[in-house]
RNA sequence: UGCCGCUUAGCUCAGGAGUAGAGCAGUCGGUUGAUAACCGACAGGCCGCUGGUGCGAAUCCAGCAGCGGCGACCA
């Protein structure tokens, strides 16, 4: 053996196919196309038939628009709980659904191919957009890896949907909490409808506001306001009840005056006349009116009551009526009331007798007043303000007049500043009860909410006072994009026709056929035959959420993979929604309202939060700002897995913050975690669980502990998991990865790997330990990281003849037990802590250059007597667990170990690199140690711990 | 304006009355048999601010600030 010898060739060195760079950009497409290929997620159904359900039931997105960070966080954390639950066990059925219906399509359309098209053109156009729509957001969503039942979604605008819709509404009618009624509602002129509670947000508005002074009527009217301030006559001069308001488009819809009975109200003396003003607000007033005055005398609002003055432009009387809700904090402490256009003018109107038809109402729908209007009839209200006011100016009523800026409510479409304006709509109503009911809706409600689990726990306190505080639910719309409310009203009475139930079923199997464009078609003759004269046919629309909050019944009941067994002749509940904080009053809300209309509970068994992404700097994410992350273009750069792992690794419960820092950070995570995974793969290349595994009774000690660290991993993962806490998890499982096995096992167990025989007792039971990380690991990651999980699945189990097989046909892996768990668990803590001295110490003698790497150097332990006894218990292993070339331990003088180390004065040997007094015993082999010589030629070296 | 939540190292997050923690990033070094990888050491924090209760507060209490959210009839 003269030649130099190739031993690195002896030694069993990692080998994969496994890249080390993910190339996830490039190579996840691939993924997704094989999933869908292989039917993947028809074969999990198959395969986990039987299994209980696990039901995420979908909120659906609207069809409009690609996906933004926002939708991509959404359907990455319903994705992970539904594969989490997946593996956990369950049958976990995941359908993604569409909201079609509604404002932004017909707007759409409505822009593209102009206003005012025959309504069933308008509809034909707005399913054909609403699909498109659908296939797009459906191929952003498919890339990020989420799997579900693409292959059939549900849209709220299937036929069967639209129908069930109908049926749906005649439950809620049938159990009686469904109203027509006049009132101030919520109006947008854009839509030209009615919107409910969730459609308005607020946003600043600067108004013009007006102080207008209304002159007392006549001279009866001046005696009583002389007697309500006690005095015998009122002075000479005009007299002026003054009032403030910020929407001087409604002036001329003011039909009265309020002012709060028990506020004191004073008289002033100026020079422009008499006011009556708020006492306590008198001195402002007057500064902002530039005018010097004098409190005459006081009275009680109370004392004000009836007295009339004049609309200052137009001939009319406008009384003063009580109202509590009257403040001191701006204005005169008199408020106009016009009944059309504000809740509490409406309630007060109607409580002093006003009748339905004495209610002007001069604004029509599209913001414009009526051509009947005097002085302003056909403009629109905004642009008429400027003239409202010259108006009263020109008339001696404005006092003042200037800008204010204050929050305001606006439509959230279409972002315009919204009204309250009075028209008859059809109302859910929070406090009506069921028939065989004896709570209200609203109690049924907020009894649900408290049989519902939240996470995290503070949504519940949020939909609570929500369900609690929310006016009656206005759920009629004047558009054509929506399910028909298809009822029948007589002609004098009002009255539904008394046959609605019946009519309406008859509706629903006509739209199950045709959609809900057949309601255009449908005449009333056809339904009512010779009633048709009596009866008028509604052509209002369902407010969406109504179509949105209705998919546990019009959905879920209705698809039988969603269907979970019931025990009380109910439809089940869904196990989870899962949605952002706003659906707090979106979809929770109205899902909550209809499912107790119809069932008496909550459609749902636990709801599940995340909030808004913002950036680095905590800011929302906004074009204008130009901070906006689309995950299209990360999936595209970074790749899917990495905006995965972002959302697994980020606290959703409050704002989830990204930018390009945030994402490096990340995607040094994915390294780390990407590369323990493949150095498992790489040293089990050559093991065969089936054939080669050793029991955990024959391994060797420390692949024991490892074990052991693995099933405490196990454990602390899947109960985060089990409470829908991702980021611990995946944080658990980033240090496992560097300390646990990176900087103790794995870096420890390289010798034994490379150095002892293929098959050797010590190195399959490694190799067995490794196993059983790896499966552990792979089934951990796979919820957030499934791209990867697949593809070291892929590795591990090769092709058969049906392709790859996949991690989602699996489940959480099942770790053998350890029975000295409690005694490995207390040494190998002592040990690492000893560990870390010397490591320490050893980085100290590099420093002064005594050793490079920790195989040249020779340690000796100065020990206390317990640490003594640890440490002597691993025998001649004890160099291993240091990575030295010799360990030795003495007496030490202190309790706190102390550490000698020298470098060896051996040689090292060419193979294992361990410095040995038996490098060249074997003459035959004059450059390698003993221990190698009888690993690779003898019996091979025994080893017990390490 | 009211209520709720958050505020700990450059980043993501733990901790929760008793001498500030992890991972990643940084710096330095080792290794070159996980190599665009791996190992080690080091450095880095008035634990948002101000008070209070404790022997002792990042931790409990109060107030304030910033950010976020929700609510609000400002006619």
């Amino acid at each position: 053996m003269d030649q130099k010898v190739d031993y690195k060739s002896t030694l069993n060195l990692p080998d994969t196919p496994f890249p080390m760079r993910g190339d996830l950009a490039k190579r996840e497409p691939n993924w997704v196309a094989e999933w869908q290929q292989r039917k993947l997620y028809e074969k999990i159904r198959e395969k986990s038939k039987g299994r209980p359900k696990f039901i995420l039931h979908d909120g659906p997105p609207y069809a409009n628009a690609a996906i933004h960070i926002g939708h991509a966080v959404n359907k990455i954390l319903k994705d992970v709980v539904v594969k989490s639950k997946q593996l956990a066990g369950y049958d976990a059925v995941y359908v993604p659904g569409w909201d079609c219906h509604g404002m932004p399509i017909e707007i759409f359309v409505e822009k593209n191919h102009g206003k005012n098209l025959p309504p069933e053109k308008l509809m034909s156009l707005a399913r054909a957009h609403a699909e498109s729509q659908v296939e797009l957001q459906k191929a952003d969503f498919i890339r990020l890896g989420v799997l579900g039942d693409w292959d059939h979604p549900y849209k709220t605008m299937n036929f069967a949907t639209e129908a069930a819709e109908i049926r749906a509404l005649g439950g809620i009618l049938g159990r009686g909490y469904i109203y027509r009624g006049l009132k101030p509602v919520n109006w947008c002129f854009d839509c030209q409808s009615a919107l409910a509670e969730a459609e308005v947000e607020y946003e600043d508005k600067t108004s013009i506001t007006i102080d207008v002074g209304f002159p007392i009527v006549d001279d009866g009217e001046r005696d009583k306001l002389a007697k309500a301030f006690g005095l015998t006559n009122l002075p000479d001069g005009p007299t002026f009840a003054v009032i403030w308001t910020t929407t001087p488009w409604t002036i001329p819809a003011n039909q009265a005056l309020n002012v709060h009975p028990e506020f004191d109200y004073a008289l002033v003396a100026t020079s422009r006349g008499h006011l009556v003003l708020a006492k306590e607000r008198v001195d402002e007033c007057l500064k902002t009116y530039n005018l010097e005055g004098k409190v005459v005398a006081i009275a009680k609002g109370l004392a004000l009551e009836r007295i009339a003055f004049r609309h200052p432009f137009y001939d009319r009387v406008s009384p003063v009526f009580l109202g509590e809700y009257v403040t001191l904090d701006t204005g005169t402490g008199i408020v106009h009331s016009s009944p059309a256009y504000g809740v509490d003018d409406f309630n007060s109107c109607k409580r002093y007798g006003m009748t339905n038809d004495e209610i002007l109402n001069p604004v029509m729908g599209n913001g414009q007043y009526a051509s009947t209007l005097p002085l302003f009839g056909g403009l629109n209200i905004w642009k008429a303000q400027p003239e409202i006011v010259k108006t009263i100016e020109a008339a001696g009523a404005l006092f003042q007049t200037s800008n204010f800026k204050h929050s305001y409510p606006h439509c959230w479409r279409h972002k315009t500043p919204t009204v309250f304006r009075t028209t008859a709509q059809w109302f859910i109503g929070m406090d009506l009860k069921a028939k065989d009911e004896d709570k209200t809706l609203r109690e049924l409600a907020l009894a649900a909410i408290d049989a519902t689990n939240f996470y995290p726990a503070w949504g519940k306190a949020r939909l609570h006072s929500m369900i609690a505080h929310r006016p009656d639910w206005c759920i009629s719309r004047q558009r054509k994009w929506g399910t028909p409310i298809p009822f029948f009203l007589h002609k004098e009475t009002g009255e539904l026709h008394p046959r609605t139930a019946e009519l309406l079923e008859q509706v629903a199997q006509r739209v199950e056929k045709e959609g809900i464009e057949v309601w255009q078609r449908i005449t009333v003759e056809e339904l009512l035959g010779a009633e048709a004269a009596h009866y008028d046919k509604i052509n209002d629309t369902l407010d969406v959420w109504l179509d949105s909050g209705a998919t546990f019944r019009t959905v879920m009941a209705a698809t039988p993979a969603l269907a979970k067994p019931s025990n009380d002749g109910k439809p089940a509940q869904a196990d989870l929604y899962l949605e952002g904080s706003d659906q707090h009053r979106g979809w929770f809300h109205s899902s909550l309202l209809v499912s107790c209309a119809l069932d008496g509970r909550a459609p749902y068994e636990s709801l599940l939060t995340h909030g808004f992404t913002v950036d680095a700097q905590g800011r929302k994410m906004s074009k204008s700002l130009g901070n906006t992350v689309v995950p299209q273009k990360i999936s595209d750069t970074l790749g899917a897995e990495i905006l995965r792992l972002w959302a697994g690794l980020t606290d959703y419960s409050g704002e989830l913050s990204i930018s390009d820092e945030i994402l490096k950070r990340v995607v040094e995570s994915y390294r780390r975690i990407r590369n323990t995974l493949r150095f498992l793969l790489a040293n089990t290349a050559d093991f065969d669980a089936t054939k080669d595994a050793l029991p955990v009774e024959d391994w060797l000690e420390i692949d024991r502990y490892a074990l052991l660290l693995t099933t405490e991993l196990q454990k602390k993962v899947l109960d985060h998991y089990e409470k829908f806490e991702f980021q611990p998890g995946m944080q658990a499982i980033q240090n496992f990865c560097s300390e646990d096995l990176g900087g103790f096992y794995l870096d420890i167990l390289k010798d034994r790997l490379y150095t002892t025989g293929t098959q050797s007792r010590s190195r399959r039971a490694a190799q067995s330990a490794l196993h059983h990380i790896l499966q552990s690991l792979t089934k951990l990651i796979a919820p957030v990281l499934s791209f990867t999980a697949e593809e070291i699945w892929a590795t591990i189990s090769p092709s058969g003849p049906d392709g790859p097989e996949s991690v989602f046909l699996h489940q959480y892996h099942a770790l053998p037990p350890i029975r000295d768990a409690e005694m490995l668990g207390a040494r190998y803590t002592r040990l690492k802590a000893i560990r870390s001295i010397a490591t320490a110490t050893i980085e100290g003698a590099r420093e002064q250059k005594l050793v490079g790497s920790s195989l040249q150097a020779e340690i000796d332990l100065a020990v206390g007597e317990a640490d003594m006894k640890l440490l002597q218990s691993f025998g001649d292993d004890l160099k291993f667990l240091f990575i030295t070339s010799a360990a030795t331990v003495s007496a030490g003088a202190t309790h706190e170990p102390v550490v000698l180390v020298k470098p060896s004065t051996h040689s090292k040997c060419e193979r294992c690199w361990h410095y040995r007094a038996d490098v060249g015993s074997n003459t035959e082999h004059p450059t390698i140690c003993g221990r190698c010589v009888s690993n690779l030629f003898g019996e091979g070296e025994k080893r017990f711990y390490a």
